[in-house]
This record gives C-alpha cells, sequence and structure tokens, in this order.
DNA sequence: TATGAATGAGTCTTCATTCAT
DNA sequence: GATGAATGAAGACTCATTCAT
C-alpha cells in the first residue's frame, strides 16, 4: 500500500478514535508511520486530506445508490430498503464523525461547499436517490400511490442517521445481531404505516 | 440580564455564528461585553459553560415531551406527531451544531456520558419517550399494532434531525411555508405506510 | 518601561545582533524576558513588530531633517551638511539592516509600500529634504548655481549610506574619530568639486 | 547550457523576483526544469549556489573597474567616470538584491568574510580602485589636488548605490533616459563642488 | 467581583537535504 | 548524472487559563 493510502487510512482511524479536535499532523504521521513532512508530499493541507476522506467515503455510498434504479419492480421493496438501511448504517459509521465536524468549521463548511452541494455531491442526495427509487416503485404499483416518495427515503434514511449518531453519543458499538432487528423494525414499520387499520 | 446569563447566550451566539472550533473565549468575552477574566468568575472552564449550554436546550426539549403522556388519546395522533415534529425540529435548529461539535472531541463526550446517557438525559431519551407515547396509543386502538412504536418514534425524529442537518450543511434557511410542508407530508407518509393497501 | 518598548528594543538588538532570518519570536520573547505569546498580545504580527521599528527609525531621522529648513543661510554650509550626515549614519546604522533585508521578502514590501512610498515617507524622501537645503542656499548664494542640489544631496547621503552598509559588511565597528574623519573628508570633497580649478 | 549554468541562472531569476526568504530550492528546481536532487550534484548547498552567484556578479564589475588605471589621463575625467557610474548601476541592479539580503543572514557574512573580505573582493573594493584611479588623475592635473580621491569615490558610488536602492524599495523600474540624467548630473555635480565659486 | 496582561503548551506548515532507484 | 519521495527540525501563531490589581 502507498503512503498516501496509508496517510488517508491513518487519519480516518485517528479521527474516530480521538475526534477532529484531537487529530494533529503529529498524530495522523505516527500511526502513518511517516513524518509530518510527507503528508504535505501528498496533500496540499491537513483540510485537503479531510476533503479527499470526505469524498471517498460518499462516493463510495453513492456507488451503492445508483444501482437503486435497476432494483426497481425486482425482489420485494422490503428486501430493497433493508439493503439500503444497511449500506446507509455503514457509511453513517464511516463518515458521522468527520461529517458532524464539519460543523466545527462553517468557515470549512462554506469552503467547499461548491463540491460539496452546488455539484449535488452532498449527503442529501442519498435522500433524493431512494426518493425517485420509490417513486418508480409507484408506479409499478409496489408501494402506496398516497404517500410521498421522498417523505418515505428522508424517514428511512434519517432514523439511520439519527441511529448511527446515538450510537456514537452514547459510545457503544452495536451488535450485529441488534442492527439487523433495527432495521427490520424500521423497514417494517415504514411499510406498514402508523394508522390503524 | 445578568452576566452569567450574557455570557450563555454569547456563547450560544458565537457557536451557531463561527462554529465550535472558532468559538474562543476572547471572542465570547467580546460578545458578552465582559473581559475573558469574568467567564472564569462564572463558569469553571470554557467546557463547563458548554455543558451547561447543552443542557439548558435538551431539558427544554425534553419539557415538551414530558407533556406527551397527557396527550394519549386526546386530539388525533397526526395532531399531535406533528406537534412533536415541530418542537423536535426547533431543538435540533438550537442544538445540532453544539451536540455535532462534541463528536469533535471524544474526550468530552465521554467525560459527560455520566450526565448526558447514565441519567438517561442523552439526546436519545426523546426517541423513547415519543416510543412510549405511541406504544399507549396503540392500547387505545390509535395506532397500528402490528408496528414498532419506538421503530415509528426513530423515524420521525431521524427524519426532522437529518433535516436540520442537511439544511445546516447547505447553509440554507428554510421558510416556515416549506418546513410545514415537510412536516406534513412526513407524517403524513408515516400513517400511511409505504405498503400498498 | 512597559513591555511593548522592552520588546521593540529586544527586537531590534535581536536583528541587529543574528540578522533578520535569525530572529525568531522565541528569541526576541527571550530577550524581552517575557513568553512568545505576549508579543501577541502588544502586536498583530510578527510583521507588524517590524513595521513599527522601521516607522520608529525613519521619523526619528526625519524629525532632524525637517529642522533644516531652519538652518537655511545660518552657521556654514560646511556644518550643517557634517551635520546632516552624522544623523544620517546615525539613522543608517540602526536601520540598514532592517531596510536591507526588507528585499529578502518583496512581498513585505508592496504589502507597505502604501504607507513608505505613497505616503511620501520612504528612505528617498531624506534626499528630497537635503535637496531642497541645498536649493535654498543656492538663492542665498551660499551655494554653487551650477550645480543640481539633488545631485548633491543623494551624493552626500548615498555615500554614507553606502558607508554604513560596507562598515556592516565587514563587520567592524567604526571608531568615533574615524567616522568624524570620513564625514570632513566626504563634505570637504562634495563642497570643492573634483575638477581641478 | 549546461544544467550548472541553467540552475545558477533561474536562482538569480528567482532571487530578483520572490527576493531570497522565498527562494526555495524546489522554485529554483522548477524554474531550472530539473530535479532538487540536481541541485546538490552541482553545488554542495543552497549556500554555495548563493556564493558563486555573487562571486559571478562581483568580478564582473571588478573586470571593468580593473581597466580604469589604463584609463588615467585619456578622455575626459568626466567621461570615465560616466562610464564607471554606469557600470556601477547595472552591477548593483544586478547585485542589490543578492548583497542586501546577506544581512539577513550574518552568520552567512562571516562564513565567508575569509572570501570576500580578507582577500580584498568585498563590494568596498570598487571604492578602493575608483580611489586610486582618481588619485593617479590628481597627480596628472586632472583632478582637483585639494580633494580626497577617496572620497570622491565614495560620493559617486555610494550615490549610485543608494539609487538602486530606492528604485527597488519603490518597485520602479527607470526609463534608461532617465538615468542617463541622473548619472550626468551627479558627475557634474562632484566635479563643479557645492562651494561658490 | 471584574479585569486583561501574561503565559506556554501545542498546532500547522515550510524547506534544505538525503538517498535508494 | 538525474530523480523525487521522505525526512525532521524549526518557525509563526493561537488560545484556555491564571492572577495581581
Amino acid at each position: 500500500m502507498d503512503l498516501r493510502e496509508r496517510i488517508l487510512q491513518a487519519a480516518d482511524h485517528v479521527i474516530r478514535t480521538n475526534g477532529l479536535a484531537r487529530t494533529t499532523t503529529k498524530e495522523i504521521a505516527r500511526v502513518a508511520h511517516c513524518s509530518e513532512g510527507s503528508l504535505y508530499n501528498h496533500f496540499q493541507s491537513k483540510e485537503d486530506l479531510f476533503v479527499q476522506m470526505i469524498k471517498g467515503h460518499l462516493q463510495h455510498f453513492l456507488a451503492v445508490l445508483h444501482k437503486l434504479p435497476e432494483r426497481v419492480g425486482t425482489r420485494t421493496v422490503k428486501e430493497n430498503l433493508q439493503e439500503v438501511a444497511h449500506a446507509a448504517i455503514e457509511y453513517f459509521r464511516l463518515s458521522i464523525v468527520m461529517t458532524a465536524s464539519m460543523f466545527t468549521e462553517p468557515s470549512f463548511l462554506s469552503r467547499h461547499r461548491g463540491s460539496f452541494v452546488e455539484r449535488n455531491e452532498g449527503p442529501h442526495r442519498a435522500n433524493e436517490i431512494l426518493g425517485a427509487y420509490l417513486g418508480a416503485e409507484q408506479e409499478l404499483g409496489r408501494a402506496n400511490p398516497a404517500i410521498n416518495p421522498r417523505s418515505a427515503a428522508d424517514l428511512l434514511l434519517g432514523a439511520c442517521f439519527q441511529h448511527v449518531f446515538h450510537l456514537q453519543f452514547r459510545g457503544v458499538k452495536e451488535p450485529e445481531e441488534e442492527e439487523k432487528r433495527f432495521i427490520v423494525d424500521l423497514v417494517q414499520t415504514l411499510l406498514l404505516g402508523a394508522d390503524p387499520k
């Protein structure tokens, strides 16, 4: 593995372990087994390093979502939603510290709003894509035509997002079994609706 | 207004304006029109000041939620959920920068986990209370007995949480009209369910 | 003496001893017997500190020159020129390291060209003033009307400037006696002219 | 042109453009279209590279001055002085940034004082040579015997030196016509003398 | 209680130099 | 000879906290 990749992984590890505030170039270098100077041979600045990390994470998740159009009409909607929920939780787990930490530095956010928001690569993009998928399922009669598909996407992804947020907050690592149950219940509830039938 | 309160409000303002990283004691003192030294006459440390702020926000929101038991069986479930969603969005708007920024400092989090988590005052507490409310409505036959009430609570509050998060991320302030529509659609979708009937 | 003044003098001492490149904030603080942080309580930046120093030196010299108009027609021209030469050498000795070092950083120069050049406070200002004095003496018949008074000023001040420059270059400190003789010869030669009579 | 020469010219260009402080090995290599490593195949160190540059400049100027003894008694003194002034300005223009920057690093100066001063190759050498020339002209009755020839040399070269210094300081490039006039006036004034006749 | 100058540990970043290829 | 990734020492600057007034 080349040094650039090692640095990225080291930064990722340090951020998730110590948080952004305690993520110093010195510590990244220590974990990556290289000098602080080397960081600057591969990234323009500490900020640039973080931007590369964020983009990497998000693009990975979006890649999964971009396969959704092919899913339309295949398998069951329940299975498809569970799959998305699972991928979302994984992505959020990777990115939440980094993403949340961005609020620490609004200036950072505004500096990169261009690439995240205007180029439509911000985190909200996922909700758009999932909403579009559910709209397509409505057309096939596989989803309730009375609901707002984007709202359903917001409900599902929002719940996953906050779930990871709370886990991180409480400092616990959820057993896989529990996570599965969380997703199953979530999707089930979303599909059935809260109204008594 | 006494100095202590002025400092709290100044800190709140600075954090939401500049972000936690640019929230220095010097800046708080400047906005509060007092000296840096005065901060330490009213709070043990900068950290202590933040803890007081967070508790203030959350307790205000929880106060709203604690009225939910009285709502059981009154008005419509839809109205009650919309009311909760509205209060949640307001709370998240106030607290999200502060809360998200906490991930910046896991050490901060672990230092105060005692008061937030163990004393059951963490942000997840809201989901518990809302879940309990929905469970009670199930008992009265005003909510679908087939769903998991806690999941429904997670869906609703999670969606509101992420919604505010995304707004902040994109740096936009949502018009009240849009927010209302967002909530109406969300609750409607949650009530009806995504399954075709 | 207050800390601000102590810092200015410490910086002055360090620059003339070690040169600008070895003038670190750490060293200035050490000599001023204060912490590095204190430097930033009194000056916006290291650069700001230097600008204050330069302005102090130059204004002191210009204050001497601004008395020249009163000298017109008084004493002898020779005495007046010797006095100016003496003050010039003293000023150059104080400022030459700082001034010369500015070429090290053209960006510094262009950042402050406004205050130095446009406000007519640059080092060339001294030559203008001395030229004007000699012009006035020409009017009184106390100076050769055939010469260019500004050229005479350039000759005298230029020689003093380069003299100090060379001394610094050779790393020697000139005895007062020698300096006096240097000035006497210089003024004498300037007054008599190189042409055989 | 071989690489060694290309590096020298690149360094010269970078120093005059960016100043010594912004003259990094990386930038020199970039301009010379070679790698940083290559610098060290041709020069022992960055410092060594600069020493070679300085010596190149000065020796070129001294070569002109060393022809002065042949000029004694030929043409007019005025013409000879104008020629010297012209060459001096050209030399100062090339070397002033480099020379002035040396004050930035007195340690550099003392390390190389041996070659510059003791071997009589410092910048003051030029004044010596010009002084000797004027002394010789005195012997021939072509220069005023009452003046100190070395002082006359200091006046002329000092004025040229400071002139270039001020131009650089103000960041302006003088038109050739103006420079010519500056020299003519300077020499004229030096020859006539400031005293009324 | 209020002040604000002083502190000093800690951060990001630069850059001349080396060395394996 | 040429390369350029890796180095690590050093520098400017920030900021929460203290304490004498």
